[in-house]
DNA sequence: GAATGATGGTTACATTTGTAACTATCAAGA
DNA sequence: TCTTGATAGTTACAAATGTAACCATCATTC
């Protein structure tokens, strides 16, 4: 058998280790600060960040399934992190919003999280830095995964 | 509250999106012709790739946890793609190989799997594709995803 | 305005996954 | 050689996830 796929060059394999080790990183840390699983922190990041917004919505912006964004909310609803108000022209929708309480624990989490990707970054040259946003915009073309 | 965190330009993020995007069309290969798993392909390709291996090395290489390693390694034998050999010399290892039939289906996937990744490429010019490898080599030294 | 099809969101069910406990085996030392 | 602790691998159980069915509501059309 001649073989030609060696995992470590592979690209999907790559990507997936590489995304892996993020993700352990990161939600290592909202893990042991609040006890969020990834759904959780990326609705309650999503709304910190454009305000209010429907589940349809957080969905489109996070990249997740319809169900783990319903659980999600209900979860941080659970919380009382978020507030839900059925919308008046469309009743099959609920505005979503985080509430002070909500506010609080993301700006507490919010600079650990840029920590992070600062201290990812610190080992880098600025050269290095540049290089590595720029690949990774490459691959976002590549792969599809952007709107435009 | 000042928003400095924002999702599509963060790194964590991003790669998630990536890393899922290439999956989830890389996968679908292999689903499609042969109804593996994830965890079944990795299994396949790393033994095709590495020869005669344990459990445990197969997790190793290809970074998966041991019970998902004890259970693709337990669906592949029901396939009688691998076999599963006692170790004499230490009786806890069993050492696993594809078998002819395990080989042959690798040997159809494979040409498909390197495809992908050439389709990938195939959008960008060469700088480009220089750039993207890159851009995450320099990632993968900055995650601690190496060996080196 | 009643019927039809589409949409936002939830939930039941099945599948997948991880955690922890377990078995069998080995290695080291008393 | 009898313990003690470590290791390879499996499995029971619980948690997370996806699929599909479902409910409520809306828009459209007759």
């Amino acid at each position: 058998m001649v073989q030609k796929l060696q995992l470590e060059n592979f690209l999907p394999y790559r990507l997936n280790r590489a995304a892996a080790a993020a993700s352990v990183q990161l939600s290592a840390i909202y893990r042991r600060k609040y006890g969020l699983t990834v759904p959780e922190w990326r609705t309650l990041s999503t709304l910190a960040q454009f305000g209010e917004l429907t589940a349809k919505q957080i969905g489109a912006h996070s990249s997740m399934h319809k169900t783990k964004v319903s659980r999600a909310v209900s979860s941080l609803n659970t919380r009382r992190w978020l507030s839900r108000k059925r919308d008046a022209a469309d009743r099959r929708l609920e505005q979503l919003n985080l509430t002070a309480r909500g506010k609080e624990a993301y700006n507490q989490l919010e600079p650990q999280m840029l920590d992070f990707e600062v201290q990812l970054l610190a080992g880098l040259t600025a050269t290095e830095r540049d290089e590595m946003m720029r690949g990774i915009a490459i691959l976002e073309k590549a792969l599809g995964v952007l709107d435009t």
